[in-house]
DNA sequence: TGTACATCAGTGAACGCGCGTTCACTGATGTAC
DNA sequence: TGTACATCAGTGAACGCGCGTTCACTGATGTAC
């Protein structure tokens, strides 16, 4: 009636860094999948309902329908969630910026199109971010939590680079180092208007578009100087 | 032996907004004053050492030396403390602001002056937030914690306020309105821009003040069209 | 196509722990007379 | 200055709860022959 016990033989790896590793467990094969994404879906959902604090792998599981041992089938904790949640979102949103610099989005005539052009990005990387699942949420608990910061930083910086390249291969005078620390800045910069017009959605938020664009403009303008 | 029982009259005022009150509960009368800063230090450092998701009352009382009936009597629960922590960083950041304006922080005759001005105010407010203890996980907190939200909307925009009207005052042509509105975002930019400073020590602090700093007071000289 | 069996996917129930918070009390201080 | 007593400040010990996580298992699927 009862099967041989499985050996058990999990390998702990705490050697490593601390106590905590934050990707997922097993990769996964077959309809599992949706197992997969229903927890990451969930948690999103749960994010703008109850907020990051309340939010915890019981009520992700009661909430999904599910039991917690398969939740941590695929998740080793609960950050590796946010993690997951965390990560996707920085890839939509480098995706846009990508794709805006391969169409060209740097090369303008005048510094109006210019400012037309960097709008087009922002309201682009902004629609995408308000259609994600706990947007808000997930960019706080990337600040908020330290394991997460990375996944934040190294999508800022690899952004950056790739603005900075197609500002050299668009004819920018300046240095490839500072062009990249500007971008960087840049890339904070419009980040936390969109965080602002998210959280107050009173605000004009083409407007803001518009000025954050301008002061970006202007500052690579005057880097060529 | 035994005294007699409290009349126990507690008022538990859960009508208004939700669950939670925030503020202090009561105020203090002599050297007591004392266990209410430590309790708030004891907090701020803690920040520093575990983050925000580890602080916990218990945690504090234990470091700090007290028994938690000691805190609760100060604090109605655990996000009144970053409440009060949170206030008190603003209140240290906008005095700067205010004190700034009134120096005549606004008052300079050539873009280069206003941009060096500016620089100054920044980097004042760089290292008041640098002395604070806990500083990246209390701004952190304002943004993450929902109820705490109020309390960084508000001091932004009393800033904002005063920004706008010294502008004004200091002949400045755009529309009150959207004086407060830009004054609103660029004191935005100038936190995000030191949060990242705060975050990622290796970066050259005092040229992202510098940029900042151009990029805001270029897009004041141009409200002005 | 059918069966055997390894592996994958998921369940039910519980664990220990630390959290936020409170009860019932004692000691310290301030004020009145 | 001394005592009585109200109030303030703080303690020791525990509470119930939900958290993150795991144990031991069952059911579903895939593959070999």
């Amino acid at each position: 009636m009862s099967r041989p016990k499985r050996p058990s033989s999990r390998k702990k790896e705490r050697s490593q860094p601390e106590v905590v590793t934050t990707t997922k467990q097993h990769p996964q094969q077959a309809r599992a999948q949706d197992t997969f994404e229903l927890i990451l879906e969930t948690a999103g959902n749960l994010l703008d309902e109850v907020g990051l604090e309340k939010l915890s792998t019981n009520l992700i599981c009661r909430k999904a329908g599910l039991s917690p041992p398969a939740l941590y089938r695929y998740f080793p904790n609960k950050y590796a969630i946010l993690r997951e949640l965390g990560e996707r979102l920085m890839t939509l949103q480098d995706e846009a910026v990508i794709e805006w610099l391969e169409e060209g989005g740097l090369n303008t005539d005048n510094f109006d199109d210019a400012v037309a052009s960097n709008v087009r990005l922002q309201e682009r990387v902004n629609e995408i971010t308000r259609r994600f699942p706990g947007n808000i949420y997930v960019l706080r608990a990337l600040r908020a939590i330290p394991i997460l910061r990375e996944v934040r930083l190294a999508s800022s910086d690899m952004v950056a680079e790739k603005i900075a390249d197609a500002m050299i291969a668009s004819g920018h005078t300046a240095s490839r180092e500072r062009l990249i620390a500007t971008a960087r800045l840049t890339t904070e910069i419009a980040y936390s208007a969109m965080e602002m017009v998210l959280e107050e959605p009173d605000r004009d938020a083409h407007q803001v578009c518009v000025d954050v664009a301008r002061m970006i403009m202007t500052h690579y303008a005057h880097l060529a100087d």
